[in-house]
DNA sequence: AGGCACTCGTGCACACGTTCACAAAGCCCG
DNA sequence: CGGGCTTTGTGAACGTGTGCACGAGTGCCT
């Protein structure tokens, strides 16, 4: 009966793939697919198919030699692994264009995540309604947080506030943060972090635009006597 | 004169940390910094020294020893080597919650990649503007793209459009796509994807939480008997 | 001028992640 | 009931990323 399943640290890499599998899964299971290969999942996911079958032996061994996943089952497995075996509330700090599209936007409440609460500094904003919840004052949030439980944070103010609002979200009880201000958050080392920073995306994909244009063609008129400097 | 420098690969996980170093030294300047250490640029990053040290040398030997890197000089480096010698504009597809706040986000601009465009199929959102830019109809894309000399394109449409938005994207020659969507889009190889996925953070997050719970105390009632079939 | 303190650049060892390849295990059919 | 076909689960090889440790270069002070 697999007793230590529980135990056993999953790679973080593993980690980040099991969400794309699950919502792929979800999709199979919806179409009425009862069961599927680690090739088929994999094509669907984008990925090899040996890294599948890697990535899932992790949770146990639940597929059949010959066969393939009970979609379903599969589906069970990787949430309880996952932690989605129930909701976890959030609550976002900063109520502006982002705050407001994270909080306008469904798909976070029907995929575990529904919005506690979310607040601002800013007395224009609380009280304001977005998404059917109620901006309340930054104040208020260790209350929210007691009273919903909410263990994991979003941080959505610009970036000079950020540090502030993640200190606030830690010293209200949060233990996990995603961070969208363009700054390194500083926190004790028990919360866990994670960030989504777009200008790191456009900068990624603009190396690799610059370099696929021969990394020379665009030549830059002035600052080229700088390296006399160095 | 450094003659081949552009020609050396770097690497992905050296890549994905320069902008975070661009915008640190960025500070830094504005700040009257003019000379910086590995040491101290790891700790403003929260990383390692000789990872920072690492992660320079691919772009050459910019450093001075005793001393550390010239802040602009480096800023000058790290922006070359990125591309960020020009703007690169962005156009972006879908029109809703999130293309509104992308759209009426400065911040993208200002770190130089403006909104070329902003499309969408409704046409009840076709000629509002939104941070400036005109909403316009889809099949308008190519002729923005190639007008403007697009090369990077940002999906944030619902997930069922995706797709079809990126095939757009890459008919009408963009070759990189930031995409917000929660699906894996397929496209040719030689174009650069990159997918910000809010849901797939959460889950990473919520595993970690579950983790730290100890992974068995919310026991979950039914179900167990599954593992019987296995 | 020489020595000393400092910091870069990098070789090396180790950890982590990916992919291949194949034995083990299950299913189906004759 | 046995042989052939399919697909899993995983050992082993390979590739990528990280961090230590130290030589080498630089500036400063005496
Ligand atoms: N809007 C986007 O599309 C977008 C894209 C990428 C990154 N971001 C980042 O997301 C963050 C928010 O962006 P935005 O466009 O929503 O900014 P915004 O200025 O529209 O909203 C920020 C909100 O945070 C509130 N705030 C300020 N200080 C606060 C504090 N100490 N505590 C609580 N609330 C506080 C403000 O009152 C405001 O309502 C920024 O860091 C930005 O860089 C936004
Ligand atoms: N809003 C958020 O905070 C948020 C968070 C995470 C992920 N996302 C993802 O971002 C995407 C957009 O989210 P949203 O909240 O803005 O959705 P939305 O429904 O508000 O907006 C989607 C827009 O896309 C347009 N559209 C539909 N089909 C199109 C097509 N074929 N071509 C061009 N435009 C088309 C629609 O007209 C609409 O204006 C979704 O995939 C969503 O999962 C959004």
């Amino acid at each position: 009966m697999a007793p230590d399943r529980n135990r056993r640290r999953i790679p973080d890499a593993t980690v980040s793939r099991l969400p794309v599998y699950l919502r792929l899964l979800g999709e199979q299971s919806a179409e009425g697919v009862d069961n599927i290969s680690s090739e088929r999942l994999a094509e669907l996911a984008g990925v090899n198919a040996a890294k599948v079958r890697k990535d899932l032996s992790y949770l146990g061994s639940y597929g059949t030699r010959g066969v393939g996943y009970e979609v379903d089952y599969l589906v069970y497995q990787v949430r309880r692994e996952l932690g989605l075996t129930h909701d976890w509330p959030v609550v976002i700090v900063g109520a502006g264009n982002l705050g407001q599209a994270l909080a306008g936007y469904g798909g976070f409440g029907e995929r575990g995540f529904p919005v506690a609460g979310i607040v601002d500094v800013d007395d224009a904003k609380v009280g304001t309604v977005l998404g059917g919840v109620r901006v309340r004052h930054i104040d208020e949030l260790p209350q929210i947080v007691q009273t919903k439980r909410v263990s994991i944070g979003v941080v959505a103010t610009p970036g000079a506030a950020a540090q502030e609002a993640a200190d606030r979200l830690v010293a209200a009880g949060v233990t996990s943060i995603l961070n969208f201000a363009p700054i390194v958050l500083s926190v004790p080392r028990s919360i866990e972090v994670r960030k989504v920073d777009l200008a790191v995306e456009l900068q990624i994909l603009s190396y690799h635009e610059q370099r696929r244009a021969g990394g020379a063609i665009h030549a830059v008129p002035g600052g080229a006597s700088r390296s006399a400097t160095a």
